[in-house]
DNA sequence: TACCTTTGTGAGTGATTACTCACTTTTATG
DNA sequence: CATAAAAGTGAGTAATCACTCACAAAGGTA
């Protein structure tokens, strides 16, 4: 691993842990095992360090939602949605932690703002044609709805990893959904 | 209006806006008229003063809460509880918003968890008890689902309570809760 | 080898920040 | 009124932090 990638690797994961504010760039440097300097030669910034950490994720989280067409069944494709979701907050969990923590940080927020909330309005976009298709009264409503759920889900779990009955929820839902309850 | 209650009111204001890390006290001060001492001489930190910020607020919410019997029948304690949750939100939103920005600052948190969490684990514990009362299948999942769900919602809002429909959404969730899908 | 570019260092710097303290003013009490 | 306690001030301080810079090492190319 290169010096570049060892100090994204770090710095993702102390801000994720302590927060952007609260993570000295000497601590970077130091836990990352480079000279503070080469943070800065590196990246320019510290805001523009974190907005390398946010793209490198979001194109990662990009990569592995290739493939998924969405092209089963109204209801298959709400379940597979959920299940995807919560595929991807196991499989990338510190850069969620420091996703759902950059979200309520303003002047964090101007540097992800714009890719996070392109992400989203896709997501609500996409959803809310399923449910289209499958023939629900308020598509709309119905989208912001199990979008809500997934994120509320998301960060209670995140919140604490060890105890969240993740698994349970998952089915429970997807199960709630197969039964065609929402698609009124 | 006391100065004690300027800082307050200004520190909250302050804080739910541009988060506790980015809001110096030399601010605060400013903005709520008085000298910077006076902040310390009141509260003797800055961590204090948030959490006598959270501490205030909790408690004008419980107060708010008095006269929440929850005997209703089942359905009509769910929806009760939906409501009464956004309203809470609506009555106080400035207070939700430092709520979730501290949740994800750990050294925030430290001041603030203890009775954050109580109230969250007295929150799941009386949903469960709905939900068994109204005879679902998995009270405790439901519970979290619902949960996780309010807050979910919760949080949508908070980003853009300009153009969230909260409305739409609370009588769209009353609505799906009193068909009794959900009580199994 | 000679030369250039990239990578890397670490001591230094100016700005910011939470907090202190000696002091003054106001308020309460006998 | 006298006195003490409480409220209030603002200049000062030590520490922290993001960032700079002069310089060195390493790597590529002729």
């Amino acid at each position: 691993m290169t010096n570049k990638e060892q100090i994204l690797q770090t710095a993702l994961a102390l801000f994720a842990e302590q927060g952007y504010d609260r993570t000295p760039t000497s601590q970077i440097a130091r836990e990352a095992g480079v000279s503070e300097g080469l943070i800065f030669r590196h990246f320019g910034s510290k805001d523009a360090l974190l907005a390398a950490i946010i793209q490198l994720g979001l194109s990662q989280i990009a990569e592995s939602m290739q493939g998924y067409t969405g092209q089963a069944a109204p209801h298959g494709a709400i379940a597979e949605h959920i299940a995807r979701s919560f595929a991807l907050v196991r499989a990338h969990e510190t850069f969620w932690r420091l996703v759902q923590k950059a979200r309520f940080q303003p002047a964090v927020r101007q540097t992800a703002a714009a890719q996070i909330e392109e992400v989203n309005r896709f997501i609500v976009g996409q959803l809310t044609a399923h449910f289209q298709q499958a023939g629900s009264a308020n598509p709309q409503l119905e989208a912001l709805h199990l979008f809500a759920l997934i994120d509320g889900v998301t960060i209670h779990y995140l919140d604490n990893p060890a105890e969240y009955p993740l698994d349970a929820m998952q089915q429970f839902l997807i199960q709630k959904y197969s039964d065609g309850n929402n698609m009124g």
